[in-house]
DNA sequence: CTGTTAGCGCGTTCAC
DNA sequence: GTGAACGCGCTAACAG
């Protein structure tokens, strides 16, 4: 099977086949309206295109026009998950809409720089997720491509940049255990460093919420993922004074340890101790009670995005509106 | 901050701004070993050239060399994770070693035809990670683009396509089983239809390996990701006869919920009935008991994958050694 | 009206 | 060290 030989028709491939010039050729292919083309010799076009198989080199028309219709994705070092592949699926099915096509490149250690990148590929729009250095902007000017970062965080920094309140998930959480009688909180924070993006706003969110209702401040502990870093944490809750007894989750792996710990020293859920968690991961239902937790709208999210990546391409600035609760989701789980 | 108005400088420019010609900025750019280009005008280059900011044009490069170094990757409509992530991303950091660029496109679920993408980008290689219908193939072909089709599964067919044996995790889970003195065994299956693929390949490999060891083939069950349709699943095997003393589940999940309904239904793990899963998820040492399971090495993956695209770049069939259980690694946890 | 010629855009490379 | 041509598609200006 070898493919890479074959040497592809151009369009003077096609003229020829034709007997017409590229000129026309070009033309028909194009549906140019300000070109007549009589039926026939449209047809005649078509049918050798056809015949040959002939497409387009991208190469050819990006360098034409100083514009390909790519919008690159530079992916940071996030854990891979679920919802964040949900996102950026709904995220490629918008952009496709306006006639965009979404490349992600997945961020390699490798130190050497991203501007390697734009050797390859001279996209309209770079998207970013996170905040660039000044080298970095710098590349992506030099590129021609216009700028769009966009954070799914909650960064307090100004530009040509799209704000995803994160903030509201903490609000959530401590809005819905207030509810319930909750006065005393705790926060159990992701001890992997690639989340602290994350971690940040949500644990601010869950501060002003519990400051607007006159709560204590949240009494924050990292849980590691395995059994005996999450036993400390729900011990460093139980015995402050007074006593926590509910736990905003950074999301539903650190609430899924939180009550594992529970479960092995004993502790009631949620009698004891409630938790909420965020994603609504699909173990959610599984845990023991089945986990409340907060899901989100990633169709919201992508669409402010993509109306991000538009205005960056006609170069304004970012979209003001963003996602709040209105596309956030509190499930609630009956305690089995 | 309007970016995109900003025109991009050319090598002209670098050849005006050094009092040189575009030919010699071109030799110096590129450490042509042909050619002898005194230091001092080197350097003239260089500055100049650093001085505009000058990036080389990856349009009119891939136009000239009629190659471009991306590899793209079409991501099937797969249901993310983090050790597909992991893959993603050691699979992008080898092909960088190679001069070669991954993007990937989620695949989107609208009815428009992949070759969208050829207006978008002419790339070197394109992986697709199932088998294509004809149409597709011929999109590709006809875009001059190399093919490499790589089955992260293990379809039966040939071509220029890489097998992994997904058949290796379930014959390892029957052995890890058996070794442990368990006769009759249960399957527990994914409802997500999107992982047939996988399941599959896993299903026939724990069949293979009880044919092998004698023993009565699995009894399939599907399991949801829900309370009572693990509880259904479990009891059926529970109540079999004889009962299935052990369960090879899909994954973690599956495992998990496998786990949460022997918890309800008062069965003992794993005198009762014992479990393992696949893929060691961040949660599967907070189960009750911690799941037993067995982690890839996806570095391996990443591997053959590049050695194939290298292949196939150079019109080559596809490799034939695979990730076997050597890339695989069994992770017995003490049962709490 | 129909269709062609000519030249652009940008980096690479051969021949002088 | 340079001029010129090439690769491929697009389009303004022009000729039949």
């Amino acid at each position: 099977v070898r493919d890479g030989l074959t040497k592809r028709p151009t369009s003077a491939d096609v003229a020829r086949e034709a007997g017409l010039s590229r000129s026309t050729v070009s033309y028909v292919l194009n549906d140019d309206p300000n070109q007549k083309i009589p039926p026939a010799t449209r047809e005649r076009v078509l049918v050798a295109a056809a015949k040959l198989g002939y497409t387009p080199s991208a190469a050819a028309r990006a360098l034409r026009s100083g514009r390909s219709d790519v919008v690159l994705g530079l992916l940071p070092d996030w854990p891979m998950s679920t919802p964040l592949g949900s996102l950026l699926e709904h995220l490629a099915e918008l952009l496709e809409t306006h006639g965009l096509t979404l490349l992600l490149h997945p961020r390699t250690n490798s130190k050497r720089p991203v501007s390697a990148l734009w050797k390859s590929i001279t996209p309209a729009v770079v998207i970013l997720f996170e905040q660039p250095d000044e080298d970095e902007k710098a590349a992506i000017k030099a590129a021609g491509a216009a700028l769009a970062i966009v954070s799914l965080t909650d960064v307090k920094t100004q530009g040509n940049r799209y704000r995803f309140a994160d903030e509201s998930l903490g609000r959530l959480q401590v809005e819905h255990l207030a509810a319930a009688g909750h006065r005393t909180l705790g926060y159990g924070y992701p001890a992997d460093e690639r989340l602290k993006s994350f971690a940040e706003p949500r644990l601010d969110g869950t501060r002003m919420a519990c400051a607007d209702l006159e709560l204590e401040t949240p009494m924050v502990r990292t849980v590691p993922l395995d059994p005996a870093g999450a036993e400390a944490a729900l011990t460093a809750w139980m015995s402050a004074d007074p006593p926590v007894t509910a736990v905003c989750a950074y999301n539903d792996e650190i609430a899924t340890a939180v009550l594992a710990a529970a479960h092995r020293l004993k502790v009631e859920v949620p009698t004891q101790i409630a938790v909420i968690g965020v994603d609504d991961m699909p173990t959610a239902q599984l845990t023991q009670p089945p986990l409340t937790t907060i899901a989100r709208n990633f169709v919201a999210y992508a669409e402010v995005i993509t109306a991000n990546v538009i205005n960056a391409m006609n170069g304004q600035a970012a979209v003001e509106r963003w996602p709040h609760s209105d596309s956030m989701t509190l499930i609630i789980r009956e305690s089995a």
